[in-house]
DNA sequence: AAGATGACTAGGT
DNA sequence: GACCTAGCCATCT
């Protein structure tokens, strides 16, 4: 256990019932913005921490991140409808109710460039 | 040390 | 909007 995974642990499990936070903002709290595959790599390896709200944490875009078929997917879906999250659709959780902080956007991550030449659109 | 992986994300087309 | 891509980070091969 890295110090960083203790921290996106314990941040996790301060997010209240009934509401859901993103993995860049867990791995912001952490104190790592931008780390969210980081977040992503604990969630797997602590897959077996008791307690743990796991099902709270969701992508950027407001949806759970596992594909529609699996079970992880019906399973976070169950979780959260139990706590009477609303949901757009199957898989997207109405974030402007739900969304634990408001995501900080600020701080320009890094220096993002050169999308694709793709020339002749 | 270099490459691969993953429940990711911001930006550009 | 939807689609694509290059950065991200921790960890394992």
């Amino acid at each position: 256990m890295t110090e960083f995974a203790i921290k996106v642990i314990a941040t996790i499990r301060k997010i209240p019932r009934g509401r859901v936070a993103t993995y860049s903002q867990i791995a912001a709290l952490a104190g790592k913005p931008g780390a969210a595959r980081g977040v992503v790599w604990i969630l797997n390896s602590s897959s077996g921490v008791h307690g743990l709200p796991w099902h709270r944490v969701i992508n950027a875009k407001g949806m759970i991140a596992f594909p529609r078929t699996s079970t992880s997917f019906r399973k976070q879906r169950a979780l959260l409808l139990r706590e009477k999250i609303a949901f757009l659709s199957p898989g997207a959780i109405d974030l402007k109710k739900h969304q634990w902080k408001k995501v900080a956007r600020e701080k320009s991550v890094r220096g993002r460039a050169k999308p694709t030449p793709r020339m002749f659109s």
